[in-house]
RNA sequence: GGUCCAGUAGUGUAGCGGUUAACAUGUCGGUCUGUCACACCGAAGAUCGCGGGUUCAAUUCCCGUCUGGACCGCCA
């Protein structure tokens, strides 16, 4: 009772074969006298036909939806043909059914156009996953993976594992915490990426290592945005920033030739993070469409319109973003949403003046005629164009505009859903400042290296310093990242002595690592891409949970397993925790 | 930590200060030999998320809470 074929295999040449399939009752057409049976595997769908005079005609008759039955038959020549689906010249007359096992009714409908909300689906992940829309993701992902090992295989990389239950520090995310039963007190953390392990792996000579790894952050979640996701993690010895950045443009070509067919244009362009942000807005910039940012400070500099004329004195920026040909269609009412949105960002307001032969809204009687010309002219205004201004702290300027450019652009529909644009923002800066702490943070991480002429900024000059790192970015998702790495010691006790750990502290958490450095560490640099949002970028999903198997809600429960739960007080005994309340 | 949206038969939605709580689909029964979202006829199926309050009366209004989702903060 085996089977000889799948389920999308027999087409019209197959016709007078004696075949066997097995699968899942997908739906059944009772005609009273005929019952048709779409029988489904994870390949495709088989009709079967059964008649009255069939001596499994009552079999048939009590099947239900997601029975699994094995079925033995001939393939004939449909009467109607059903040209949407690859077997639909065919069916199969039955001369034998089984039922291997029944199927309680499914809670959801297990079909591309499912009718359950997410939470039903992730409550029954399992039956959820039955759907072909799923399973295509899933092989997606397969593909992905498969061809990403390939890549890297054929260019001398290692696949080489790193441990999960490793050392908390303090930098970055929020870590997982695993506490230890043989040193009660202590614990591990789960790794949010390789990044000093592979780093090991260069000093230990291996030139070249890569891993498919899991990563643990515990941030709050986002629809782009997992507690445990996956990376593509790579590291290389002796390579430059071109180099690797080469060698990852290459790995893209072919996942994205591989897993859809979708030939991508390589080298990628390049754009500095002070460009990204001053243009788009965004460090991770969607370029599928215009409505660029346009500086406007200077043509307010002396202006009678005291809000942006303060803005600037005060070291702000005066921003907009020209909407082409939409002032007919934003309403007061509109611009108020728009409004709105902008604040979400912190925008204390949103300023706007529609072009209709003239400059009307307003701000329009606040502004002379000089400078109305001069934004008409400085951003090449035409008839019925929108003006959006956000006048603010730098960062507040490209946060709130570059949000309202990408929601205006879903809004009019301008982004060409089948494009794919990638891009590589380099330049970063080395630090971040935290205002509120008053000191500096690692930008990437404490590994990154400053580039070569930068290395006296990195603490004569900490806010200008520009490190050797490198983004790729596609379709305004951050698709991953990577740096040259800090290779002398001395250099990288400098970088943590900026970030204010004293020496003890650099020796506590980071000691082992500084100490491998003095062994001869070849100069090294590497990046990481998010396996998960390449999937959501190939799948064309804007939800991860849609591409990994077996997800976690925004509040990182999975509602299947009901993870994570309560433990019992023997286990916290043996672990040596106790529970505050 | 914060803002916003949603929660009503198995599933997805509608609705309303007093209803026999509606529709679709699924389920069950019936008719039907070429369907492929089969069609048609009929039936069953609801603690209106949970707790409290207002009211003569709450599924409906208010407060709290839980769950799901989107976003801000956070994510070296």
């Amino acid at each position: 009772m085996n089977r000889t074929h799948n389920n999308n295999e027999l087409k019209i040449d197959y016709v007078n074969a004696i075949v066997e399939l097995k699968g899942w009752v997908s739906k059944t057409r009772n005609l009273g006298g005929l019952i048709f049976i779409d029988l489904r595997d994870r390949y495709g769908i088989t009709q079967i036909v059964v008649s009255p005079e069939n001596p499994n005609y009552e079999k048939a008759k009590a099947l239900k939806n997601e029975f699994v039955v094995y079925v033995k038959g001939i393939v004939v020549e449909r009467e109607n043909k059903n040209l949407t689906i690859p077997t639909g010249e065919i069916e199969i007359l039955a001369s034998e059914i089984e039922i291997i096992n029944e199927a309680k009714q499914p809670p959801i409908i297990v079909a591309d156009e499912t009718d359950a909300l997410e939470d039903t689906r992730l409550k029954f992940r399992y039956l959820d996953l039955r759907r072909p829309v799923m399973q295509n993701f899933l092989m997606t992902r397969h593909v992905a993976m498969q061809s990403t090992r390939e890549y890297l295989n054929s260019h001398e990389f290692l696949e080489l594992e790193t441990p999960i239950l490793t050392k908390s520090t303090p930098e970055g995310a929020r870590d997982y915490l695993v506490p230890s039963r043989v040193n009660k007190g202590s614990f591990y953390a789960l790794p949010q990426s390789p990044q000093i392990f592979k780093q090991l792996f260069m000093i230990s000579g291996f030139e070249r290592y890569y891993q498919i790894a899991k990563c643990f952050r515990d941030e709050d979640l986002r629809a782009d945005r997992q507690p445990e996701f996956t990376q593509i993690d790579i590291e290389t010895s002796f390579l430059t920033q071109e180099e690797i950045m080469a060698m990852t443009e290459g790995l893209l070509v072919k996942v994205w030739k591989d897993s859809i067919n979708v030939e991508i244009n390589a080298p990628f362009d390049v754009l500095t993070y002070h460009e990204a942000v001053n243009k788009y807005g965004s460090d991770k910039p969607d370029r599928r469409f215009g409505m660029l940012l346009e500086d406007l400070s200077e043509v307010f500099v002396n202006s009678e319109f005291s809000v942006f004329k303060n803005t600037v004195t005060n070291n702000g920026l005066v921003k907009a973003i020209v909407v082409k040909d939409s002032a007919d269609k934003y309403s007061r009412k509109d611009i108020t949403k728009l409004e709105d949105f902008a604040k979400i960002y912190k925008a204390k307001g949103l300023a706007w003046l529609k072009y209709q032969d003239e400059l009307t809204g307003p701000i329009a009687k606040f502004l002379s005629d000089d400078e109305k010309a001069n934004v008409i002219n400085k951003v090449s205004l035409e008839n019925n164009d929108l003006i959006l201004f956000v006048a603010d702290k730098e960062n507040i300027v490209h946060n709130s505009l570059g949000a309202l450019r990408v929601h205006i652009a879903n809004q009019l529909d301008l982004i060409n859903k089948k494009q794919f644009d990638f891009c590589w923002v380099v330049d970063w800066p080395l630090y971040e400042y935290d205002e509120e702490e008053g000191r500096f943070y690692a930008a990437h991480h404490p590994f990154t290296a400053p580039k070569n002429d930068q290395v006296d900024n990195m603490y004569n000059n900490p806010r200008e310093c520009i490190a050797d790192a490198y983004d790729v970015v596609c379709n305004g998702y951050e698709l991953g990242g990577g740096s040259l790495r800090i290779y002398n010691q001395e250099l990288q006790a400098k970088m943590f002595e900026v970030l204010g750990f004293t020496p003890e502290d650099a020796e506590n958490q980071f000691g082992f690592f500084i100490e491998s450095l003095k062994y001869g560490t070849p100069p090294h640099g590497g990046i990481a891409l998010g396996l998960d949002r390449m999937i959501m970028l190939l799948t064309n999903t804007t939800n991860i949970r849609d591409v990994i198997a077996f997800p976690k809600t925004t509040s990182a429960q999975c509602t299947m397993t009901e993870a994570p739960s309560k433990v019992s007080t023997d286990q916290l005994k043996e672990l040596g925790v106790k529970l505050d309340g």
